[in-house]
DNA sequence: TAAATACCCATGTCATCCCATAGTTGCCCG
DNA sequence: CGGGCAACTATGGGATGACATGGGTATTTA
């Protein structure tokens, strides 16, 4: 029974990591933004940055920032900020790509404090960006999640899902074609 | 947490391992889906979990998700997740391939957790996907199963039959022209 | 001081856990 | 050879607890 925290409310177990899903951010979620601009992250997020946590002193954050080519927000723990490392330092210094990288993904991004009770607190320019108003759709994708206006996801999901479908033609060639899946 | 062992009713043939096929999803089962949304899944199933289980500390869970092509749930545990790792792991980041997939396969997956009577609970996105109401069909697929409501999975077996059926006289005949499939 | 932010507590809903029952299968022993 | 016991599976229902959410109070910042 997974007790809570000690003094956090919103902390999921340290403890034992009972939970499934501990290593990678998946499924979605959504849920309401109240009128202080404070969300609820997913408790299975919340379980997975428990491991992979962005850290600052004792409090557990979210490196976020605006996604680069969609209305939408980026975030994620220490294999996020690692992977944008990493991305960065392949490109030469003082390039131009280099310079505008890093401005759109360390300048325009702020690490969110998670509180007591598993919330955040969406900054006006990334509530603008991502167009949100009252409810944010949580999705998870592996190693990040990002944060959308619900509806704007649906039709991403569904845009998503159609190439998917092509791309598994070109992988699946030696399938049986009337078997579905990935595998 | 959830240590219900041995003695336990959800538990799995703790016991010898006496029985045949642990290694891969075989045949097929229809459950009932009661009140709550929730469904056993069949023993023989949850025996090859034991062992491929998709775990977190030490419970097994699923990793699931809508399957891609079919009105169908695809369903497995270590072996399936770390095929859908692969395919992704092929692809670079930030690449809209990348995205998308990662939309389809994480975003729209999640892990269900067996409790400990051996169930699981459907979420309504993906009762709804698969046109499920009080039944569900599970079927064996080797490496993975699948979940279809009862009768779309007859009329698909059907025309599975069929298709077989055409193969074999492509593949010609080194069969007994007398016996019907027997699986 | 006013406003914005962080902290704390309260509540309702829903998921999870736990127990009970019934029908089946297989095994042991009479 | 047959009866009956024991283990297991599937299913139903109740109770407990987690989580999302709303609101209040302290604390900081401009």
């Amino acid at each position: 029974m997974r007790s809570r925290v000690v003094g956090s409310r919103g902390g999921v177990a340290s403890a034992g990591g009972s939970k499934q899903g501990m290593e990678r951010f998946v499924s979605t979620f959504t849920n309401k933004i109240d009128a202080k601009g404070r969300v609820s992250v997913p408790a299975q997020f919340r379980a997975v940055l428990d491991r992979d946590g962005y850290r600052a002193g004792d409090a557990v954050g979210i490196y976020c920032y605006p996604s680069l080519d969609a209305p939408a927000l980026d975030c994620g723990g220490e294999r996020l900020v690692q992977k944008v490392d990493a991305l960065l330092s392949d490109l030469p210094d003082y390039s131009d790509e280099r310079d505008e990288l890093s401005v759109a993904l360390y300048g325009d991004s702020r690490t969110l404090a998670i509180d007591g009770d598993g919330r955040i607190v969406l900054p006006e320019e990334f509530r603008s960006h991502a167009g949100l108003s009252n409810r944010a759709t949580f999705v998870g994708l592996g190693d990040k999640f990002q944060i959308w206006q619900p509806e704007q996801f649906d039709e991403r999901r569904k845009r998503a899902r159609e190439k998917v479908q092509e791309h598994r033609k070109l992988f699946g060639a030696g399938r049986r074609p009337d078997q579905g899946g990935a595998e």
